[in-house]
DNA sequence: CATGTAAAGTTGACATATCAACTATCGATA
DNA sequence: TATCGATAGTTGATATGTCAACTTTACATG
Protein backbone atom coordinates (compact mmCIF):
# COMPACT_ATOMS: atom_id res chain seq x y z
CA UNK A 1 0.00 0.00 0.00
CA UNK A 2 0.98 3.55 -0.35
CA UNK A 3 0.78 5.00 2.98
CA UNK A 4 1.51 8.45 1.20
CA UNK A 5 -1.45 9.05 -0.53
CA UNK A 6 -3.60 8.34 2.23
CA UNK A 7 -1.28 11.18 4.76
CA UNK A 8 -1.34 14.97 4.06
CA UNK A 9 2.52 15.96 3.21
CA UNK A 10 4.12 18.99 2.07
CA UNK A 11 2.59 18.55 -1.12
CA UNK A 12 -0.60 18.80 0.30
CA UNK A 13 0.47 21.99 2.94
CA UNK A 14 1.49 23.63 -0.54
CA UNK A 15 -1.81 23.24 -2.26
CA UNK A 16 -3.82 24.73 0.75
CA UNK A 17 -1.74 28.01 1.17
CA UNK A 18 -1.96 27.96 -2.78
CA UNK A 19 -5.46 28.22 -2.70
CA UNK A 20 -5.68 30.45 0.73
CA UNK A 21 -3.67 33.10 -0.82
CA UNK A 22 -5.42 33.16 -4.10
CA UNK A 23 -8.63 33.83 -1.59
CA UNK A 24 -6.99 36.07 0.37
CA UNK A 25 -5.41 38.03 -2.97
CA UNK A 26 -9.22 37.96 -4.62
CA UNK A 27 -10.74 39.29 -1.62
CA UNK A 28 -8.08 42.36 -1.85
CA UNK A 29 -9.29 43.31 -5.04
CA UNK A 30 -12.78 43.08 -4.83
CA UNK A 31 -11.40 45.53 -1.69
CA UNK A 32 -9.46 47.80 -4.45
CA UNK A 33 -12.00 47.74 -7.61
CA UNK A 34 -15.17 48.36 -4.80
CA UNK A 35 -13.73 52.18 -5.44
CA UNK A 36 -14.77 51.99 -8.98
CA UNK A 37 -18.25 49.53 -8.00
CA UNK A 38 -16.74 46.92 -10.22
CA UNK A 39 -16.56 42.88 -8.90
CA UNK A 40 -13.03 41.10 -9.86
CA UNK A 41 -14.98 39.47 -12.48
CA UNK A 42 -16.26 42.55 -14.11
CA UNK A 43 -12.93 44.05 -13.82
CA UNK A 44 -11.32 40.58 -15.19
CA UNK A 45 -13.95 40.77 -18.13
CA UNK A 46 -12.90 44.05 -19.15
CA UNK A 47 -9.17 43.91 -18.66
CA UNK A 48 -9.77 40.81 -21.18
CA UNK A 49 -11.38 42.54 -23.46
CA UNK A 50 -9.35 45.97 -23.37
CA UNK A 51 -6.83 44.12 -26.11
CA UNK A 52 -9.69 42.66 -28.45
CA UNK A 53 -10.85 45.33 -30.66
CA UNK A 54 -12.87 42.78 -32.80
CA UNK A 55 -14.75 41.50 -29.38
CA UNK A 56 -14.99 37.78 -28.44
CA UNK A 57 -17.70 35.72 -27.76
CA UNK A 58 -19.50 35.18 -24.41
CA UNK A 59 -18.25 31.19 -25.00
CA UNK A 60 -14.65 32.46 -25.62
CA UNK A 61 -15.10 34.93 -22.34
CA UNK A 62 -15.86 31.80 -19.96
CA UNK A 63 -13.01 29.49 -21.19
CA UNK A 64 -10.83 32.49 -20.67
CA UNK A 65 -12.50 33.38 -17.53
CA UNK A 66 -12.52 29.80 -16.15
CA UNK A 67 -16.61 30.47 -15.65
CA UNK A 68 -19.34 28.86 -16.96
CA UNK A 69 -20.95 30.16 -20.31
CA UNK A 70 -24.32 31.01 -18.18
CA UNK A 71 -22.60 33.20 -15.97
CA UNK A 72 -21.31 35.23 -18.34
CA UNK A 73 -24.94 36.14 -19.74
CA UNK A 74 -25.22 38.21 -16.42
CA UNK A 75 -21.91 39.51 -16.14
CA UNK A 76 -22.45 40.85 -19.69
CA UNK A 77 -25.82 41.69 -19.13
CA UNK A 78 -24.84 44.32 -16.14
CA UNK A 79 -21.81 45.71 -17.56
CA UNK A 80 -23.94 45.73 -20.54
CA UNK A 81 -26.43 48.20 -18.40
CA UNK A 82 -23.83 50.38 -17.28
CA UNK A 83 -22.60 51.12 -20.71
CA UNK A 84 -19.40 49.83 -19.92
CA UNK A 85 -20.28 47.07 -22.83
CA UNK A 86 -22.16 46.17 -25.66
CA UNK A 87 -23.04 43.34 -27.55
CA UNK A 88 -22.28 42.62 -31.07
CA UNK A 89 -24.06 41.10 -33.98
CA UNK A 90 -21.66 38.34 -35.47
CA UNK A 91 -21.33 38.57 -38.84
CA UNK A 92 -20.31 35.20 -39.91
CA UNK A 93 -22.60 33.23 -37.11
CA UNK A 94 -26.10 34.46 -36.04
CA UNK A 95 -26.25 32.06 -32.85
CA UNK A 96 -22.59 34.49 -31.39
CA UNK A 97 -22.40 37.82 -30.53
CA UNK A 98 -19.51 39.88 -30.38
CA UNK A 99 -18.79 41.52 -26.84
CA UNK A 100 -16.42 44.65 -27.11
CA UNK A 101 -15.55 46.68 -24.81
CA UNK A 102 -17.13 50.32 -24.69
CA UNK A 103 -15.29 53.96 -24.85
CA UNK A 104 -16.52 54.29 -21.18
CA UNK A 105 -15.34 50.62 -20.12
CA UNK A 106 -11.82 51.92 -22.11
CA UNK A 107 -11.89 54.73 -19.74
CA UNK A 108 -12.58 53.20 -16.31
CA UNK A 109 -9.73 50.92 -16.94
CA UNK A 110 -7.26 53.02 -17.80
CA UNK A 111 -8.03 54.92 -14.92
CA UNK A 112 -8.05 51.55 -12.63
CA UNK A 113 -4.73 49.93 -14.13
CA UNK A 114 -2.05 52.13 -12.46
CA UNK A 115 -3.79 51.67 -9.32
CA UNK A 116 -4.07 47.86 -10.01
CA UNK A 117 -0.51 47.17 -11.26
CA UNK A 118 0.89 49.16 -8.43
CA UNK A 119 -0.86 46.80 -5.99
CA UNK A 120 -0.13 43.22 -7.61
CA UNK A 121 3.49 44.17 -7.92
CA UNK A 122 3.42 45.61 -4.17
CA UNK A 123 1.81 42.09 -2.97
CA UNK A 124 4.59 40.27 -4.61
CA UNK A 125 7.14 42.54 -3.66
CA UNK A 126 8.56 40.35 -0.75
CA UNK A 127 9.44 37.98 -3.43
CA UNK A 128 12.94 38.01 -5.76
CA UNK A 129 13.10 38.03 -9.24
CA UNK A 130 15.04 34.81 -9.17
CA UNK A 131 11.94 33.13 -6.88
CA UNK A 132 9.58 34.92 -8.93
CA UNK A 133 10.82 33.06 -12.45
CA UNK A 134 10.81 29.79 -10.33
CA UNK A 135 6.85 30.36 -9.08
CA UNK A 136 5.57 31.54 -12.70
CA UNK A 137 7.45 27.90 -13.78
CA UNK A 138 6.15 25.39 -11.03
CA UNK A 139 2.90 26.90 -11.08
CA UNK A 140 2.88 27.00 -14.24
CA UNK A 141 3.32 22.96 -14.83
CA UNK A 142 0.88 22.25 -11.34
CA UNK A 143 -1.95 24.47 -13.57
CA UNK A 144 -1.70 22.61 -17.02
CA UNK A 145 -1.47 19.25 -14.64
CA UNK A 146 -4.13 20.43 -12.77
CA UNK A 147 -6.11 21.08 -16.67
CA UNK A 148 -5.11 17.66 -17.43
CA UNK A 149 -6.75 15.37 -14.23
CA UNK A 150 -9.97 17.32 -14.45
CA UNK A 151 -10.23 16.58 -17.90
CA UNK A 152 -9.66 12.94 -16.93
CA UNK A 153 -11.87 12.84 -14.28
CA UNK A 154 -14.64 14.91 -16.29
CA UNK A 155 -14.57 12.35 -19.29
CA UNK A 156 -15.06 9.32 -16.98
CA UNK A 157 -18.38 10.29 -16.31
CA UNK B 1 8.25 58.56 -11.80
CA UNK B 2 8.31 54.61 -11.55
CA UNK B 3 7.23 53.54 -14.57
CA UNK B 4 7.90 49.70 -13.21
CA UNK B 5 4.18 50.03 -11.12
CA UNK B 6 2.05 50.64 -14.39
CA UNK B 7 3.13 48.40 -16.54
CA UNK B 8 2.94 44.17 -16.36
CA UNK B 9 6.12 42.16 -15.11
CA UNK B 10 6.65 38.97 -13.85
CA UNK B 11 5.53 39.46 -10.84
CA UNK B 12 2.00 40.31 -11.64
CA UNK B 13 2.51 37.10 -14.44
CA UNK B 14 2.67 35.07 -11.05
CA UNK B 15 0.18 36.28 -9.59
CA UNK B 16 -2.35 35.90 -12.49
CA UNK B 17 -1.31 32.49 -12.96
CA UNK B 18 -1.72 31.88 -9.26
CA UNK B 19 -5.14 32.85 -9.14
CA UNK B 20 -5.97 31.15 -12.32
CA UNK B 21 -4.11 28.19 -11.04
CA UNK B 22 -6.10 28.22 -8.01
CA UNK B 23 -9.12 28.63 -9.75
CA UNK B 24 -8.58 25.68 -11.76
CA UNK B 25 -7.75 23.68 -8.67
CA UNK B 26 -11.28 24.24 -7.46
CA UNK B 27 -12.83 23.01 -10.24
CA UNK B 28 -11.40 20.63 -10.18
CA UNK B 29 -12.12 19.90 -6.37
CA UNK B 30 -15.70 20.59 -7.12
CA UNK B 31 -15.91 17.71 -9.59
CA UNK B 32 -14.11 15.57 -7.04
CA UNK B 33 -17.01 16.10 -3.98
CA UNK B 34 -19.64 15.61 -6.43
CA UNK B 35 -19.40 12.24 -5.85
CA UNK B 36 -20.53 12.67 -2.22
CA UNK B 37 -22.87 15.39 -2.79
CA UNK B 38 -20.52 18.28 -1.11
CA UNK B 39 -19.55 21.68 -2.04
CA UNK B 40 -15.68 22.32 -2.06
CA UNK B 41 -16.45 24.45 0.63
CA UNK B 42 -18.93 22.02 2.46
CA UNK B 43 -16.77 19.71 2.76
CA UNK B 44 -13.39 22.07 3.54
CA UNK B 45 -16.12 23.58 6.38
CA UNK B 46 -16.44 19.47 7.48
CA UNK B 47 -13.14 18.86 7.30
CA UNK B 48 -11.75 21.71 9.54
CA UNK B 49 -14.27 20.38 11.95
CA UNK B 50 -13.56 16.99 12.09
CA UNK B 51 -10.33 17.83 14.25
CA UNK B 52 -11.93 19.99 16.84
CA UNK B 53 -13.85 17.40 19.42
CA UNK B 54 -15.32 20.46 21.28
CA UNK B 55 -16.72 22.28 17.65
CA UNK B 56 -16.16 25.50 16.48
CA UNK B 57 -18.33 29.04 16.72
CA UNK B 58 -19.89 30.50 13.00
CA UNK B 59 -17.40 33.12 13.45
CA UNK B 60 -14.86 31.54 13.89
CA UNK B 61 -15.53 28.86 11.33
CA UNK B 62 -15.80 32.43 8.98
CA UNK B 63 -12.65 33.17 9.93
CA UNK B 64 -10.69 29.91 9.15
CA UNK B 65 -12.70 29.03 5.86
CA UNK B 66 -11.83 33.09 4.70
CA UNK B 67 -15.56 33.63 4.10
CA UNK B 68 -17.97 36.15 5.64
CA UNK B 69 -20.18 35.20 8.70
CA UNK B 70 -23.31 35.37 7.24
CA UNK B 71 -22.29 32.61 4.38
CA UNK B 72 -21.67 29.82 7.23
CA UNK B 73 -25.30 30.67 8.60
CA UNK B 74 -26.77 28.77 5.27
CA UNK B 75 -23.37 26.49 4.93
CA UNK B 76 -24.48 24.77 8.26
CA UNK B 77 -27.84 25.31 7.52
CA UNK B 78 -27.89 22.76 5.20
CA UNK B 79 -25.34 20.63 6.20
CA UNK B 80 -27.32 20.40 9.06
CA UNK B 81 -30.44 19.61 7.44
CA UNK B 82 -28.30 16.66 5.74
CA UNK B 83 -27.41 15.78 9.39
CA UNK B 84 -23.77 16.34 8.75
CA UNK B 85 -22.99 19.09 11.57
CA UNK B 86 -25.13 20.19 14.28
CA UNK B 87 -25.73 23.06 16.33
CA UNK B 88 -24.87 22.90 20.46
CA UNK B 89 -25.44 25.34 22.47
CA UNK B 90 -22.59 26.97 24.14
CA UNK B 91 -22.46 27.59 28.01
CA UNK B 92 -20.65 30.20 28.92
CA UNK B 93 -22.46 32.02 25.61
CA UNK B 94 -26.10 32.26 24.80
CA UNK B 95 -25.44 34.30 21.56
CA UNK B 96 -22.93 31.96 19.87
CA UNK B 97 -23.39 28.65 18.53
CA UNK B 98 -20.74 25.75 18.77
CA UNK B 99 -20.52 23.91 15.87
CA UNK B 100 -19.64 20.27 15.82
CA UNK B 101 -19.44 17.18 13.43
CA UNK B 102 -21.34 14.39 14.08
CA UNK B 103 -21.06 10.64 13.35
CA UNK B 104 -22.88 10.80 9.80
CA UNK B 105 -19.69 13.74 8.73
CA UNK B 106 -17.44 11.65 10.30
CA UNK B 107 -18.06 8.30 7.97
CA UNK B 108 -18.45 10.70 4.96
CA UNK B 109 -15.13 12.51 5.61
CA UNK B 110 -13.01 9.32 6.24
CA UNK B 111 -14.62 8.50 3.00
CA UNK B 112 -13.57 10.73 1.12
CA UNK B 113 -9.89 11.59 2.74
CA UNK B 114 -8.22 8.59 0.96
CA UNK B 115 -9.58 10.40 -2.14
CA UNK B 116 -8.52 13.90 -1.42
CA UNK B 117 -4.77 13.34 -0.27
CA UNK B 118 -4.64 11.11 -3.47
CA UNK B 119 -5.64 13.92 -5.75
CA UNK B 120 -3.65 16.42 -4.14
CA UNK B 121 -0.60 14.71 -4.20
CA UNK B 122 -1.29 13.77 -7.81
CA UNK B 123 -1.95 17.67 -8.76
CA UNK B 124 1.32 18.56 -7.32
CA UNK B 125 3.27 15.36 -8.58
CA UNK B 126 5.42 17.16 -10.86
CA UNK B 127 6.84 19.27 -8.68
CA UNK B 128 9.98 18.18 -6.57
CA UNK B 129 9.95 17.82 -2.62
CA UNK B 130 12.64 21.11 -2.97
CA UNK B 131 10.78 23.29 -4.55
CA UNK B 132 7.55 22.64 -3.26
CA UNK B 133 9.32 23.57 0.23
CA UNK B 134 10.42 26.76 -1.81
CA UNK B 135 7.15 27.42 -2.90
CA UNK B 136 5.43 26.79 0.50
CA UNK B 137 7.57 29.89 1.99
CA UNK B 138 6.85 32.08 -1.27
CA UNK B 139 3.46 31.20 -0.89
CA UNK B 140 3.38 32.31 2.71
CA UNK B 141 5.11 35.45 2.39
CA UNK B 142 2.89 36.11 -0.27
CA UNK B 143 -0.84 35.44 1.70
CA UNK B 144 0.95 37.24 4.67
CA UNK B 145 1.45 40.32 2.57
CA UNK B 146 -1.42 40.49 1.25
CA UNK B 147 -3.28 39.92 4.27
CA UNK B 148 -1.56 42.96 5.56
CA UNK B 149 -2.06 45.22 2.76
CA UNK B 150 -6.05 44.20 2.58
CA UNK B 151 -6.03 45.31 6.24
CA UNK B 152 -4.68 48.56 5.36
CA UNK B 153 -6.85 49.44 2.73
CA UNK B 154 -9.80 48.51 5.00
CA UNK B 155 -8.74 50.50 8.02
CA UNK B 156 -8.29 53.33 5.53
CA UNK B 157 -11.86 53.66 4.54
C1' DC C 1 -31.61 18.69 -49.98
C1' DA C 2 -32.69 16.46 -45.55
C1' DT C 3 -31.41 15.06 -41.34
C1' DG C 4 -28.81 14.64 -37.36
C1' DT C 5 -25.43 16.47 -34.31
C1' DA C 6 -22.95 20.08 -32.29
C1' DA C 7 -22.39 24.85 -30.76
C1' DA C 8 -23.98 29.82 -29.01
C1' DG C 9 -26.74 31.88 -25.96
C1' DT C 10 -30.68 32.18 -22.54
C1' DT C 11 -33.48 30.70 -18.77
C1' DG C 12 -34.82 28.91 -14.17
C1' DA C 13 -33.46 26.55 -10.02
C1' DC C 14 -30.26 26.59 -6.79
C1' DA C 15 -25.65 27.11 -3.94
C1' DT C 16 -22.33 30.35 -2.65
C1' DA C 17 -20.75 34.77 -1.51
C1' DT C 18 -20.98 39.82 0.06
C1' DC C 19 -23.01 43.65 2.70
C1' DA C 20 -26.07 46.39 5.68
C1' DA C 21 -29.24 46.26 9.15
C1' DC C 22 -31.24 43.88 12.70
C1' DT C 23 -31.75 41.17 17.55
C1' DA C 24 -29.79 39.35 21.45
C1' DT C 25 -26.20 38.97 24.51
C1' DC C 26 -21.73 40.01 26.65
C1' DG C 27 -18.55 42.88 29.29
C1' DA C 28 -16.44 46.91 30.85
C1' DT C 29 -17.03 50.88 33.43
C1' DA C 30 -19.13 54.95 35.25
C1' DT D 1 -26.65 48.68 38.67
C1' DA D 2 -27.36 51.12 34.42
C1' DT D 3 -25.47 52.02 30.27
C1' DC D 4 -22.73 51.76 26.24
C1' DG D 5 -19.86 49.64 22.85
C1' DA D 6 -18.52 45.24 20.93
C1' DT D 7 -19.64 40.51 19.46
C1' DA D 8 -22.63 36.20 17.68
C1' DG D 9 -25.84 35.12 14.66
C1' DT D 10 -29.78 35.93 11.30
C1' DT D 11 -32.18 38.17 7.59
C1' DG D 12 -33.03 40.33 3.03
C1' DA D 13 -31.09 42.30 -1.10
C1' DT D 14 -28.07 41.35 -4.59
C1' DA D 15 -23.97 39.46 -7.33
C1' DT D 16 -21.62 35.41 -8.68
C1' DG D 17 -21.38 30.83 -9.91
C1' DT D 18 -23.06 25.91 -11.47
C1' DC D 19 -26.13 22.89 -13.98
C1' DA D 20 -29.86 21.08 -16.93
C1' DA D 21 -33.00 22.11 -20.34
C1' DC D 22 -34.29 24.88 -23.91
C1' DT D 23 -34.15 27.68 -28.70
C1' DT D 24 -31.77 29.01 -32.58
C1' DT D 25 -28.29 28.45 -35.82
C1' DA D 26 -24.32 26.02 -38.04
C1' DC D 27 -22.33 22.28 -40.36
C1' DA D 28 -21.31 17.61 -41.94
C1' DT D 29 -22.94 13.70 -44.21
C1' DG D 30 -26.35 10.63 -46.09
Amino acid sequence: MRRNLCQPGPRHDALIRLLQTAEVIWEGSRILFSRWALSPSQFNLLNLLKNEPAGMSQTELGRQLVMHKSNVTGLVDRLQKRGLVDRRKTLGDRRAYSVVITEKGRRIIAEILPHYYSATESVMAPISLKRVNDLISDISRIMEHAHQLTHEVKDRK
